[in-house]
DNA sequence: AGATCGGCCTGGACGC
DNA sequence: TGCGTCCAGGCCGATC
């Protein structure tokens, strides 16, 4: 369950009930490089973009990223569930369960700071909901760019945190078609604020639910109801009545409007 | 240096 | 029913 949203609704329903206790005991089959862990308190638990960042102890950190199948919950006992990866038990009956049918997703522990071990948590841009994410940075950000804004919006140097759901829900609602490549300053203006304000709502409704990341303990995400052209192919626009196109852009899926999200000459890809 | 492609995994949906 | 193929919310490393 990745991208940002969802991310930061894991943050803030584990953060209250593992952060400040101490790691007794780790297993399972991810459990090999983290045995250092072991009598250090968690500190704290962090976002940036798409990973999750657990200070553990002075120095070490604790490196997560769910790809696309991670889930990862605060439980009394291991679920019955196969394809557990890691049980890291604290104190006080806690166990944080790392689940990953497709085992996509990644655990890393490190030198607190040190991310080399993951070129996009190094390059990471600005925070999407904060002030380090302003207009004119995007822009000079995304200037001049070779690639369609779609891709650029997936790489995550220029924004954190926006994976295939919300890229295609923040150009629709900003009127830009995927393939575009470079902007108008208009344009680039239209999608800061559509970043933005698709985010924040996509955070207040929990995410977007998929099968995959309900765990029956915790309220599922609600934003698919407010998805307007993610996975709704053939499905009329509710801006403009069009029906929803479903194209392929670099190898992803891509949900747009022919209607609201017109291409131009120098979109080289239709 | 930056862009593009295949690989990593498993399982569900679909067509024959 | 069974088998094959395609597809899925993401990242990394090897290529050009």
């Amino acid at each position: 369950m990745p991208e940002l949203p969802e991310v930061e609704t894991v943050r803030r329903d584990l953060a209250r009930t593992i952060v400040g206790k101490r790691v007794v005991k780790i297993d399972g089959p991810a459990s090999k490089p983290l045995s250092r862990m072991r009598g250090l308190v968690l500190v704290n638990l962090r976002r940036r973009g798409k990973y999750l960042l657990a200070k553990m102890g002075d120095e070490l950190e604790l490196i997560i990223h769910l790809g696309m199948s991670g889930r990862l919950l605060a439980a009394a006992e291991v679920p019955r569930t196969s394809h557990v990866r890691l049980v890291i038990h604290l104190e006080g009956g806690v166990l944080l369960v790392f689940v990953d049918r497709r085992r996509f997703g990644r655990v890393t522990l490190v030198t607190a700071g040190d991310y080399r071990s993951s070129p996009t948590l190094m390059r990471m841009g600005p925070e999407p909901l904060t002030d380090a994410f302003n207009r004119a940075a995007f822009e000079r950000q995304i200037a001049g760019a070779r690639t369609p804004i779609k891709a650029t919006l997936l790489n995550q140097r220029a924004v954190a945190g926006i994976g295939n759901i919300y890229a295609d829900e923040t150009l629709h609602r900003a009127l830009i078609h995927p393939a575009r490549r470079e902007l108008t300053s208009a344009e680039v203006g239209r999608l800061h604020k559509s970043i933005r304000t698709v985010l924040a709502a996509a955070v207040r409704h929990r995410g977007t639910s998929f099968s995959l990341h309900r765990d029956g303990l915790l309220p599922a995400g609600s934003f698919g109801r407010h998805l307007r052209v993610f996975q709704r192919e053939g499905v009329p626009c509710l801006s403009c009545g069009t029906s929803v196109a479903k194209i392929r852009l670099g190898g992803r899926s891509t949900y747009y409007c022919p209607g609201c999200q017109v291409p131009t000459t120098e979109c080289n890809v239709l």
